[in-house]
DNA sequence: ATGGTCGCTTAGCGA
């Protein structure tokens, strides 16, 4: 089984990248964000006709996340589109259960910059994800959490470690809560497999940053423990960053195996 | 070189 994740940075500009994604590696699931789409205005006549289904939550201009699946993993359930009791206009969150499986797509808050209320905003919505990570863990064995988190959980994750010491995306506030779901027991899928080397998945479209390497890792699968004996691989899909009109953002690819 | 590029909407914002 395989499952994805790819900050798209507008489903309407990317979705050729989209489709053509779906047919060279048939996921079962591809969550995305950014999508800067409202639900009406997403192709998923395009979609189905590619043989997917799909659940979103879009919003115009900004945001916007979606799962894409496989109809034959059968219907999904327990469909969620916020974070329970957390009041939020921004559409950054889908999560729902197919079979014995809980997946949640999310799109976590950039924050901007330290001194921005944005990042006030940002360690908000981060509580509020802890405090719901850990109720979904409670009610779901097998859990897979998603998406652009917008958080480089170590200097190792970071090209230039000294220029974002202290930076948004790298400061110990966005890290403690990364550090904190892996002591709730979740895993660092990527991490799992590639210990050591540097696996960036997202590069500023500026100063060249993807031919010069200049990049972060910020979107993550982490899976919860009961998964970990199905785990058989995760990489990031360099090949669609090189892509002509790019996302700024590379897929990343975790393969399990069946129960 | 202390900037740079995209996408959205149409001058400026968000990333």
């Amino acid at each position: 089984m395989l499952i994805a994740t790819w900050n798209v940075n507008s489903l309407k500009v990317r979705l050729p990248q989209v489709l053509s994604w779906l047919a060279q590696w048939q996921p079962s699931i591809l969550g995305v964000q950014e999508l800067k789409q409202t639900n009406d205005a997403v192709d998923v006549a395009a979609l189905r006709a590619s043989g997917y289904e799909v659940l979103i939550n879009g919003q115009k201009t900004y945001n916007g996340v979606a799962l894409i699946y496989d109809p034959a993993l059968g219907a999904p359930t327990n469909i969620i589109t916020d974070i329970p009791g957390f009041e939020d206009p921004q559409r950054r969150v889908i999560a729902a259960t197919f079979g014995t499986l809980r997946v949640i797509n999310l799109y976590v808050v950039n924050g901007e910059s330290t001194t921005s209320d944005k990042f006030i905003y940002k360690q908000r919505w981060l509580d509020a994800l802890t405090r719901w990570i850990e109720v979904e863990q409670s009610q779901h064995p097998n859990l897979v959490l998603m998406g652009d988190f917008n958080i480089a959980p170590t200097d190792a994750d970071v090209h230039d470690p000294a220029a974002f010491k202290g930076q948004v995306l790298c400061t110990d506030i966005e890290r403690n809560h990364f550090a904190q779901w892996l002591t709730m027991g979740m895993i660092d899928t990527l991490r799992y497999f590639e210990p050591e080397n540097a696996c960036y998945t997202w590069w500023d479209y500026r100063a060249a940053g993807f031919r010069r390497d200049r990049g972060l890792r910020i979107d993550h699968i982490l899976v919860s423990e009961a998964l970990r004996p199905r785990l058989l691989h995760a990489e990031v899909d360099r090949e669609a960053r090189g892509w002509e009109r790019p996302s700024d953002h590379a897929p990343v690819r975790l393969l399990f195996g069946a129960d």
